[in-house]
DNA sequence: TCTCGCTTTAACGCATTTTTGACGCCGCAC
DNA sequence: GTGCGGCGTCAAAAATGCGTTAAAGCGAGA
């Protein structure tokens, strides 16, 4: 399990860490949005505690461009408890908001219960037929017989699972594998598509693709 | 969807129920926590709106007999603030914890907080008829049936179903699929217009043309 | 430092899609 | 009737996207 802090106060940061850490997570942190939006391309972290009022860009701000890729939980820190900025953020997709100064069990205890309800949906293991993909452990199996994949393959897989039988498009598939920044790269794609292809043959699954639009994972 | 609210209080349930309907909600509610509890069972609402102060059981027991067998999402309501009345709550399985009194449009936003994680969420579809179009998905389904379309030919359908039954000026068609620099590029029009006649043939759809004007799609 | 495995880049042939050009039709104005 | 402009149709040409393969980077661990 690893959370993000993104925090430009370094008490806040220390605070959360021995927190955070304390129950078993691995911590990073970042000062600034920027770093922030990297680290959380770059780490892929499990949740993020997000400050809204950063030095170089605005909180929210933040946040809605991590929603355009990412569904990471995110939980929002605030030294202001104004209505309309609480609102504000749940619209571009907070999960919860806490404002400074705040209560470190309760911080915790509201990060468990988002983490509780994500966990729902992600540790209950992706399965679509013969392919059985385990989340917690980013291992696979088919038919039973595990299946070797690189962290790009797996990636990618579980996106085509978890919409199996429908569409994803380009742009999806390259934000959530490769990263907002690689939207257009979409000859990863077609190399990674590939790979699995080949990784999937003779099984009851198949890769295909709509031309121009992106890929789609069918069970024949 | 359907939200339970329990709470002895008529005026917050009045409140409650007058939010969440304007919201789309169908409400229930109980007014202590016997009768919450056999309303879950019964009705199986997907989200719970529940008061810690009950006349006849303490509401986190309520919650926590809950809990042995339903995992819906649940917004604990309280007078208190006490850290360790949240932490109870919070411990005993409840997804959010918002304190009296609270802003009507605050809560509705952390309802609609759980209810995204919960992933509850369907996108919403253009449709016209026989004729189902999906953004997300860029798919199309004519009479139940995939309706394959190439990226273009998607792109003009889609501008014409959003003002189905409405001319749709060239410069707009050509301004929304080909960019603002085809604006005069007519003639793609044409051949675009005819390859979805083809396309849409034998369905209740017709592309009809407004000369000099632009296009409409009409339902026979 | 070297090796190995993974990711990224590059290159090519092929299929599909988009663009372009050609032609005939129709309605309208002259 | 004739000429003209907008339209529908068709098909060839150009552009784009895809699958495939292989080689070049790159980083972690020996």
């Amino acid at each position: 399990m690893t959370a993000l802090i993104i925090d430009d106060e370094i008490q806040i940061r220390r605070l959360l860490r021995m927190a955070l850490e304390s129950k078993g997570y691995t911590v990073r942190d970042a000062e600034i949005g920027q770093m922030g939006l990297q680290e959380a391309v770059f780490h892929k972290p499990d949740v993020i505690l997000l400050d809204l009022g950063l030095p170089d860009m605005d909180g929210v701000e933040v946040l809605k461009r991590l929603r355009e890729w990412s569904t990471v939980p995110v939980l929002i820190l605030s030294v202001r408890d104004q209505e309309a900025v609480k609102l504000a953020a749940f619209d571009a997709g907070a999960d919860d908001y806490v404002s400074k100064p705040f209560s470190t069990a309760e911080l915790i205890a509201r990060l468990t219960a988002i983490q509780r309800r994500q966990g729902c949906h992600e540790a209950a293991n992706l399965q679509l037929g013969p392919l059985v993909l385990d989340p917690a452990h980013h291992e696979a199996s088919l038919n039973g017989q595990p299946l070797k994949l690189t962290p790009t393959e797996y990636a990618l897989l579980a996106q085509l699972v978890r919409h199996a039988g429908k569409v994803v498009t380009l742009k999806q598939l390259l934000r959530a594998v490769w990263g907002p920044q690689a939207e257009e790269q979409s000859h990863y794609l077609r190399v990674y598509a590939n790979h699995l292809r080949k990784k999937l043959e003779g099984s009851a699954l198949e890769i295909k693709n709509e031309p121009g639009i992106g890929y789609r994972l069918d069970q024949r």
